[in-house]
This record gives C-alpha cells, sequence and structure tokens, in this order.
DNA sequence: ATTGCTGCAAAACCTTTGCAAATGT
DNA sequence: ACATTTGCAAAGGTTTTGCAGCAAT
C-alpha cells in the first residue's frame, strides 16, 4: 500500500493573493514549496519550477510522465525518479493538485491554493475550476451523522466541455 | 492510458428496493449484473456473486487483490484475471462503486444502487454512504457557467472515524 | 565537510492481454 | 457442437526504491 498519510493540512502554506499578478506568484509559491522543507536551489529544481509556472498559466493537466517527457525533451537529461519525486512533494505542499479522472487514471494540475473543485471535460480531459460545494457546517453535520470528524473533501464534476461537443462528441 | 468510456449512465440499472430485505436483494442485483450481458453461470461467478453478498453486508471496502485472495482462500483456485474481469463489469453495471482513497489508491464497494457519495476514514479506510450533495440545478449551472454540459459528479468526503479517534488517532 | 538531491537501473505494484483448455448452454 | 469464460503466464504501464556520485550550502 502507499503513503497513508492525507496530510491536506487543508490550508495552503503561503499566502496566496489571487492569481492577477500571472506567474510570478506562481513561480514564488512552487519556490516556497520547495525551499521550505528543503534548501538546495538545484538544476533539475530550477526547470521544474519554469516548467509549472509555464503549466500554471495555461492551466494544463498532465500526468507524471507528460511532465517528464517535457522537461526532457526542453532541458538535457532529467531522472524520471526526480520528476515524480518533487511531484509528490508539490502535492503535498498544496501547489499541485491531484485530479481523477472518470477512468480511474489521474492528472497534475498547478492550483491557485485556495480551496476549490474541478470540472473535467470526459473527452479532451480540460480541466477547470470552480468554488461551489456544500458548506463546512453541512460537512461537518454529515459528519457527525456517522460519528466521522471530517477533515477534507473533494467533488469532482464530469461532463463535455463545448469544445469537445462541437467537434462531434455524443 | 486506459479505457475512456464513462458510462455511469447514471442510473441504477435494475430497481433496488432499499436493503430491508438484506442479502437477498443484493444478491439478485448482482446476478442481474452478470447475467445480463452473459449467460454461463459458471462456479466462479457464483463464488464471487457470494463473496460480495457478504461483502455488502457488512459494507466493507475491499481492492481487487483483497477479493482475490478471499476467493481463492475460501474456495479453491480462481484466477487473478476472472476477479479483476468480474470487477470490470460490475462496476460497469453499477453493482461495484469505485472508492478513491486519499492516498490516491482506490477500493470496491458493493453499492446501493441509487445515487449517493462517500465518507471514508482516512485511518481505517472505512466507507460510509451519505446523500447529501448540491442540487442537480446547482451543477447545471457550475457547467454552464465554463461551457461543460455536466454528466456526473463525485464528492468524497475524509476523516477520522469514531472507532480510529477512539483508539489514538490524532 | 556535510547534507541532501540526482540519475540510473532494478524492483515493485497493479492491471491487462493472449491463448489453450475447461465449462455451461 | 457452440459460444463464452476461465486460468495461467506473460506483458504492460506506472510508480517506487537503492545506491553511487554530485551539487549546494
Amino acid at each position: 500500500m502507499k503513503d497513508q498519510s492525507c496530510s491536506h493540512s487543508g490550508l495552503p502554506r503561503h499566502d496566496c493573493a489571487k492569481d492577477d499578478n500571472g506567474q510570478i506568484d506562481v513561480l514564488r509559491r512552487i519556490e516556497n514549496a520547495f525551499f521550505d522543507l528543503s534548501r538546495p536551489n538545484t538544476g533539475p529544481r530550477r526547470i521544474l519550477v519554469e516548467k509549472l509556472a509555464e503549466l500554471a498559466h495555461t492551466g494544463e493537466a498532465f500526468s507524471a510522465d507528460d511532465l517528464w517527457q517535457s522537461l526532457r525533451a526542453s532541458h538535457g537529461r532529467i531522472g524520471r525518479a526526480t520528476v515524480f519525486r518533487a511531484i509528490e512533494q508539490l502535492v503535498e505542499s498544496n501547489v499541485l493538485d491531484r485530479v481523477e479522472l472518470c477512468d480511474g487514471s489521474h492528472r497534475y494540475r498547478v492550483c491557485g491554493g485556495s480551496h476549490h473543485h474541478h470540472l473535467v471535460c470526459t473527452m479532451c480531459n480540460r480541466v477547470v475550476d470552480f468554488l461551489d460545494c456544500l458548506s463546512d457546517r453541512k460537512f461537518d453535520e454529515i459528519g457527525r451523522r456517522h460519528g466521522f470528524t471530517v477533515k477534507d473533501h473533494k467533488l469532482t464534476v464530469y461532463g463535455t466541455c463545448d469544445r469537445c461537443l462541437k467537434s462531434g462528441g455524443k
């Protein structure tokens, strides 16, 4: 079995002024996430930060392998494991979100840091954020009803995006 | 990539009188799911149906491997692939739910057939159902706002169950 | 110097696939 | 007889691990 820790402590570790300033903020958040827990500002990390800032900008969702391929294409050699290890840390630090697709596979995505959920296109896997959700009191109530102390939740909505509808989705 | 189909057509294929009659109903639902699409009432399927009725009763969540181990322990040889193939069909037929744990792994669970969501204990992986959710109009509105046609959604709540809290969970 | 990261290759993990043999109808 | 499922073993895809060497502090 995998790491049972579920340390979405809920709140982002860094203040995230809304993304109005674009990549700068995201860049800083990613750097912070790396350098909070570990010191070295290494080459691989720099190119990772750079690439992730790009991906944050486009909002693209990617698989671990996508990211690896993309990094080794634009820059030279980088280890697969390095990418996996970085993703793990960044998910932990709430810089990346793990998004479940409806087929059970998953992608990652640079997230804004504040609480949100995902709307996923089942045809092209495009992911969009939204804020709507049940209230915290409601979640507490659900928990109370079953003897649970609620810590976190995840809401994912699946559908077809306009682009795919046009290009002949059922 | 995996099978991109997302054929939670949403509605259960068989009427599911609430589980007041216990295992009988569940048993029938599982049998129907198997025998709708394919004929042979084979040995492996019989023991699968039997075991799943048990699991439905206890509400236990299990991995594909758990189920395989358990079947080969109680009955003789059964192929790993047979179990995986059965799970696939039963998920498709809305007899089993796939539940994501907070670490990204997943379990299966015999479900009642009607729309519901899951409350998952992050310590023992116990799973409990609940019904609360946003309204359909709300989901439609979320979709409309982003140009999506909403088909399905999934809400999973993570927390600590009373049993685990008592036995020293943080 | 010390500490921790990196790349590689191997291993682990989980799931799917191909196919001959067995089974149900 | 026929069609389908089964079990096995092999392959597949993805993620993790071990470790020697390297880089940053």
